[in-house]
DNA sequence: TTGTAGGCGTTATCAT
DNA sequence: ATGATAACGCCTACAA
């Protein structure tokens, strides 16, 4: 049944006190008798008072501002669903005074990094959403950050575990168990299988070895005996990488299923031995190549980091902090999406 | 850069005129000299005015009643999680006077789903969030919210596809697709494919045509040879379901891979007999008995169809619409979620 | 310790 | 045709 909304006014008569002294109770700002305090609080209790935060927030009639760091999509189209999230959320809660603004940093290089997060910092901001690629400089900017009474939000990257603050991201090991499964439905007899980690600099190894770990968990479970051999690929010149990937594959013949670990599957693909088919491929992220490959067949599998919702969360968040008061949540794991040709276009917003 | 934000005070001021003129052309009431009209319409458009929505909602200090009619979870556990969706909601919305209520009717009853509704109609709601699983019932259960002026938004099926009402739902036909290339790669040699339709009664038999058009569209284009038959079970008596289980495997016994367009692969791979291990299934929905069977490894794919977002976001987009003024989108096509035994936790909330 | 008096931006009413 | 004013619910400052 539809509750009658209660108002200070209404507590207030019923306590047979004023406004102000149930607004004290409610704020726990104290200078209340602890009689009107009891009173107040078994009120407040009985009718399970909701404040009208329409009325709270006009009242406080503050703009917040709102700055968010993330890698540029210029230097890895990756981010780019990244910067759509931020403004749909930015769109969504500037009607009520969250003033949301982007800076780029080169993803390669933590120069870059620490002097852009330099200029977020010049800028005083109420709140900082930002991706921590670098570990050493993002624990040094959160610090500051904290000190200086800026709230924060990451997505993708976690800065540390066992940090209070909010990280919105996948569990990267169930996420390699996930490629672990959809590979043994795709090479389910003795074929060998490949981890490839083909390593941009800038992305922390951590996170390409929490999926392979993953993988290996999966299969160690499912088919103890499956031969899964690692290889990496370091090299950012293409025809290196191409080298590279002919070299492994000529080594392992056996080969028949290969686990990408970064968004590089495409690379990958594209070097396959002309006449050498068969071989099934999982890989990473929808980015523009990689769809190709699915579309073209030569990639299987892509696993959606849903990096568009995670920055559009990690904003809304925060928004709703400053708007709403509301509670910001630690963790928020999103599902691991699994992708085929048939069903990316869904996940391209 | 933060724009300043404007108030009716601010222009009125730069206009010359007062407050209430300034308001009286926003919302064009008429009785205002050409002049003033003309200055004030510059200028709104030159500053670009927002109204400060916060302002306008708690002055108009509505509360809105929105209800729901769905089928009873009770009756079929598929519908749970929409009712968790609709709690989000309502947690989320009351604090800007949105009231929700939810009504339950029995799915295998249309007389349910009648009486049901004219007790929603008796409540005189402002807004109608409801699964229309009964084509000609929700129809005219439509029209008479729009003769009486109560917003709508569906979800699950839609009554009719060139209405402009609100509709929150997924591709069927595509997901039929997603189901096709699954199977495909589950059972890639020559084996024979199987649709089979466990119907329930009350789901529109169209849901199920579409699901399997889409199945046999993916084959056409990706593997033309592939044998499909197609296998309709209307029963309901459990034991009648299991007879005509085996009867069919029996007489198809190349069939290595079956496409259930309902919910109820469970029953299926249940009835497999002893030993004949090795057929593949691909179903619908992420209800507790086909989960096991995940876990089992006795149903491989399932397609989830989201029923809590679905929900959550039908009751979002009224409760916006009348809290903050938003416009309602037509149709939202949610993305087709491929899921397996390693990642379905993730997706149940 | 408590109560009262604005004011946030918008809107509706009433007087001019 | 226009302007002044009160009200929505909450919060803060200040007065008692």
């Amino acid at each position: 049944m539809l509750k009658k909304k209660y108002t200070i006014a209404d507590i207030a008569s019923m306590a047979g006190v004023s406004k102000g002294t149930v607004d004290r109770v409610i704020h726990k700002r104290g200078k209340v008798s602890k009689k009107a305090h009891e009173k107040i609080t078994r009120i407040l209790k009985e009718i399970d008072y909701q404040p009208n935060l329409v009325a709270r927030n006009l009242k406080k009639n503050k703009t917040y501002r709102l700055l968010v760091l993330i890698p540029d999509p210029e230097k890895d189209s990756y981010w780019a669903p990244c910067v759509e999230g931020i403004n749909t959320a930015s769109r969504e809660f500037q009607a009520f005074g969250v003033m949301i603004e982007v800076f780029f940093f080169d993803p390669s290089s933590t120069r870059s990094f620490t002097s852009r997060s330099k200029e977020v910092l010049r800028n005083k901001p109420d709140g900082v959403v930002f991706v921590p690629l670098f570990y050493q400089e993002a624990l040094t900017f959160t610090e500051y950050c904290e000190k200086n009474n800026i709230t924060l939000a990451t997505f993708n990257s976690s800065v540390n575990s066992n940090s209070a603050r909010s990280f919105i991201g996948q569990d990267l090991h169930k996420s390699g168990r996930v490629a672990g499964k959809l590979m043994h439905m795709l090479v389910p007899g003795k074929g060998h299988l490949a981890v490839v980690h083909m390593d941009e600099v800038y992305k922390n190894a951590i996170h390409m070895q929490e999926k392979e770990k993953g993988f290996r968990d999966y299969f160690d479970g499912a088919d103890p005996g499956r031969t899964i051999v690692t290889h990496k690929i370091p090299e950012k010149n293409i025809r290196k990488i191409r080298k590279s990937v002919r070299e492994f594959l000529e080594l392992h013949p056996e080969v028949s299923g290969i686990f990408v670990t970064t968004s590089k599957a495409y690379l990958l693909a594209e070097t396959f031995p002309k006449g050498k088919t068969g071989i099934r491929v999982v890989g990473y992220d929808l980015i523009e190549k990689n769809l190709e490959c699915l579309d073209a067949g030569s990639v299987d599998f892509l696993i959606h980091q849903n990096p568009r919702q995670q920055a559009y969360l990690g904003v809304s968040y925060l928004s709703e902090y400053f708007a709403f008061d509301k509670k910001i949540p630690d963790n928020k794991l999103l599902p691991i999406d699994i992708i085929t040709s048939e069903n990316y276009m869904h996940y391209l917003e």
